[in-house]
DNA sequence: CGACGCTTTGAGGAGATTCAAGACACGTGG
DNA sequence: CCACGTGTCTTGAATCTCCTCAAAGCGTCG
């Protein structure tokens, strides 16, 4: 006789609303029923916390289920700066591919809960589903566009990278099934600035002209974008 | 009754000089010989000369065996920068992979001589050598691994990007055999600048205040380091 | 030898940083 | 529930780095 909890479904990757968008984008069903059994679930982290450290070894591709984090890079004198941002559903993990070890940190910005495939297991799977690095490849290339874009835009002056941000982060969260023109920014200015390579400072006033300008309207980190198309236009022509 | 051309042997993967430094890097003997089966020799492009363009389809992996070139991005503005510097013995074409479109344009900056992969060999290859899609993950996430260097390096001032610049690719020489301390750079001071995204001024006043300092010499293209440590010391505590 | 492109050098100005101080939000403990 | 303290965010002013514009020097290749 089926308990209350019993009735709900542990969720899996057959079933999770993340769908297409993480590791089985690609694979097909049968592969998707052994995927689930390699895949450690509901790991849980708190904001600040590490999901893993620079300098640690590669212990497999992480995949973010809710939540989002920060991939923080180090230089030898110790400048850090954001790689990037993880909106639930992408992946992390490929800066320990190419050494075994990880050249970035994760750090959460708020509670997160993600998969994790171990990286003995990748192995493991890849026997059986050939293509599997095939896909990995093509997440890992996509990746590699991702930096040059940012390479590009870390050329404009601060302004455009601002706008450009903030579209980004609603293009993103609009995929995953949320709001695109309503959300909140998980993380601070200064979080921002270092994404950027800009002080935080300048990222005050530059979302507080936007503001000025009618072209969003943010409170804390509550953020509404009233004209897209305007905000789209300060990089794009 | 061998004849002259007969008695040289013509350069196959397995006794290339690039060695283990090419796509054969992590094959077995076997394979490798598989591999000179299915790559295209002795492409030839000569300066200004294109290897692959943006929007192009991608045809396949690109392996340098002499001479340099340039990874060329353009955003939807025409905004242009260079992305990496290519040397000999490296690989290109990644930018291709994701989406089978290139977004990236590949240059020749002087007469080069390549060997080419195709796309569909590269099925066909791996069919036999599973781990090669591993091989060529690991080189992809080691591509992303130098662009998250590359972005940390866009953070500091320009006299520490000049420097690091130019130790980055003695070193990279080196690894190639050959001087490290005496070379030519075959990229003029507007492309140095638009990798470093920098003025092409700012280069030139920086490279000649080195000279000044007595840390290099340089004459026209032609670069001699006289001291790597002051020039290392610049952007490395 | 002349023309063109690349490099150098100088002067002025724009954009972003830094420093500093005050406003605001949030969580903690009284 | 409010007072308090800490951390985040905003705003202003001075400064600095690097860019832009301009012009002249140098090298190279037809």
């Amino acid at each position: 006789m089926p308990n209350a909890l019993a009735a709900k479904a542990p969720i899996t990757c057959e079933n999770c609303n993340l769908g297409k968008l993480c590791i089985p984008k690609g694979l097909n069903r049968s592969e998707v029923g052994d995927l689930k059994l390699l895949v450690n679930r509901n790991n849980i982290r708190k904001k600040g916390e590490v999901i893993y450290h620079a300098g640690s070894p590669f212990r497999g591709i992480v995949a973010l289920r809710s939540g989002s984090a920060k991939l923080l890079s180090f230089d030898s004198n110790g400048n850090e700066a954001i790689v990037d941002f993880v909106l639930p559903g992408e992946l992390l993990g490929f800066d320990g591919f190419s050494s075994d070890i990880h050249n970035c940190t994760a750090i959460a910005l708020e509670t997160v809960n993600f998969c994790h495939l171990p990286s003995q297991r990748i192995n493991a799977f890849a026997a059986n589903s050939p293509n599997f690095y095939q896909i990995l490849l093509q997440r890992s290339c996509n990746q590699f566009d991702r930096q040059v874009r940012k390479i590009m835009l870390n050329r404009r002056p601060a302004e455009e990278r601002v706008a450009s941000f903030l579209v980004h982060v609603s293009e993103r969260l609009k995929i995953r099934g949320y709001s695109e023109s309503e959300f909140r920014l998980s993380m601070s200015r200064e979080e921002i600035g270092s994404h950027l390579g800009i002080a935080h400072e300048t990222v005050s006033r530059i979302i507080n002209n936007f503001q000025a300008l009618e072209i969003i309207e943010i409170k804390a980190k509550q953020l509404k974008i009233l004209d897209k198309k305007k905000l789209f236009g300060f990089y794009e022509e």
